[in-house]
DNA sequence: AATGAATGAGAGTTCATTCAT
DNA sequence: AATGAATGAACTCTCATTCAT
């Protein structure tokens, strides 16, 4: 097993990571359903068994993918600033994201669909679901304190509102429309928010 | 072949009905990924090739299982008193459904994920989605004009943003969360709607 | 069972019949390989359980075939006249049939290559090969003694010769060609034979 | 997929050849109608999977059948010598065939059955049989002007009698009476013909 | 590190046949 | 005499996985 050829990590073989992206877009492309070794071994340009010495299983590449996914959409979660430029910038983040990268969170929401049966993802879900509530929950709560967003807004309550309106917005849809959802309902967000827009220092 | 040949709809034979509603509860537990015809006719307590004898095909089996679903979702949407009144009942309807009817959000949102592949379930989901939009639309449009609910709020965009919440919602999630997710989430979105509670005729 | 309903044989009930010829056109169009007990009940009209009422197996159907095939073919026989008439008019009787009944000899073949593992069939088979071959030689003695045809033929050999050609002929082939074969293939045999056109009484 | 990677053709893999002749026997003995995919893996040793990974569909190994099958029957097109030695050489070598290897004609049999129904075998046999008249009528013609057979044959209409009365011997029969029917007509085809025995050099 | 070849265990579907009515 | 409903057995084809090289 060609687990550990490097020192960093992260740099796992090329063929991991070709593999694992080949992976993804026929998820994205095909979902679970549709998902076959062979085609990804294929699209990655080896041959099926050379997939399974990298991957032992169908699960094990499933689990590449998880990873690759979750990693993705951490991208998203704000890092430096005040309370109310982490949750703008959260925010126009996502509505990017889900406009742009249609791919990822269709990959997302098969992940979910599976995690009721598949206890690895599950738990790799939850240790993301949990957490971004929890910042959301925080960084509501500070800009509450901080008078940057309207009073009526219960932090928990409010980051479950806010995730599970994004959460909606990642499955797929007519595309023809899901742009325009997308900014129906982060307008009516923001200003059901009613972020102060950019009150910087002063 | 069985095929429609009641003037009266609905009365199609209880083995259909048994064969759908198999299918049904299979897609739930095991998503469209784990839908096997053979458990699908054990379930309903009959031999394989009786299931072909009243759906040609896994497909037309699966428009079978479209059909159902989409009847019981309809079953949550208002129909009569004043605007307030119909979406306090829906929204409840709802917040109720998402908690004792997991299987059949299960069942959704599978097909939800299948759309992009099935031209036919894509339609239907369509010709849900875009009413249900216009009529919480409608209604918000209404209440806004009684005075019913919060100025701030587009009843388009405001409409996006509920079902927006609603689907993500719909989505599976560790049990012992989400219950609490729906009435945070919904606790929230009736009070940032500020549906004044029952002010009756004057 | 409905045998014997009626004194006269022949009168077979008229389902019976029917059966049987839709029988026979499925296997002239599609060959046993493509013939299906239900699309012949449902070109003669009926459910398939009525066709395993007349006939309680699918080969008890198909022997009713041969035996319709057969019949069909022993009309070619001749029966009256000169040796030469009767050899005439043999030819002349399969020179059209080949050209017009193609279906016949399309399940003719069918039956003939089925037989060597249906000892019914070869048994059908066999009891109309053998005589025909007799009759025929038998005509080719009498015309060669009566000096009506060519000396270089040898009764028995000749025989074998003609009803290969003939069973060449049955077998099918590109129909713009198929018609022109067999012109050519029994225009040399009636050369071959020369025999004297209608040299009659004197 | 291994499918024509050599330049040398010919040298397919063993184990396709041996599946083709799997086939191939499957079929003299049961006929399109009793060859089962598994039966032919079987009798090539390996399994059914194996098969498939060879010839992606039934369609495909029956290809191959017919090709094996032409192939083996090209070997009686005769290619030197004189026209009346080719002629006897063509037709004594198809008279041991017919006795020696019934499964070629059987096989043969069942492929011009099938050829109505199959546009591709349509396509290979015509490619067989046009020829295969051509070549016997152009030597009819050739030996013909050499005085070598009677003149009393035209080359066409003979070359399409002997063409059908060959046919006619490679349909099945009981095996008692089948060789004794080839001589008789191969017996009366070259005294008809009236082939000078042996001619040679002067 | 990579592959061609092979496979077991199923998958959906078909079909002759049966049986209660 | 006729049928709708039901079935067992079988068929072709698929797929993740293995193994010798």
């Amino acid at each position: 097993m060609p687990e550990e050829t490097h020192t960093e990590e992260e740099s796992t073989s090329t063929r991991r990571q070709d593999l694992v992206r080949a992976a993804f877009n026929r998820i994205a492309d095909a979902g679970f359903e549709g998902l076959r070794t062979r085609d990804v071994a294929a699209d990655a340009g080896v041959n099926v068994a050379t997939l399974h010495y990298y991957f032992p299983t169908k699960e094990a590449l499933i689990r590449g993918v998880v990873g690759h996914a979750m990693m993705r959409f951490s991208q998203s979660m704000p890092r430096e600033g005040s309370a109310a430029e982490q949750l703008r910038w959260h925010l126009s983040f996502l509505r990017r994201l889900l406009k742009e990268d249609t791919q990822l969170f269709a990959v997302l929401a098969e992940l979910t669909l599976r995690a009721p049966r598949d206890p690895v993802i599950a738990g790799i879900l939850q240790n993301t679901d949990e957490p971004w509530h929890r910042k959301v929950a925080a960084l509501l709560r500070s800009a509450l304190e901080q008078g940057c967003i309207d009073a009526g807004i219960d932090p928990e309550d409010g980051a479950a509102f806010i995730i599970a309106a994004i959460k909606g917005l990642s499955l797929p849809g007519n595309p023809e429309i899901h742009d325009r959802r997308v900014d129906q309902t982060f307008d009516q967000l923001e200003r059901w928010l009613g972020l102060a827009p950019e009150r910087p220092s002063m």
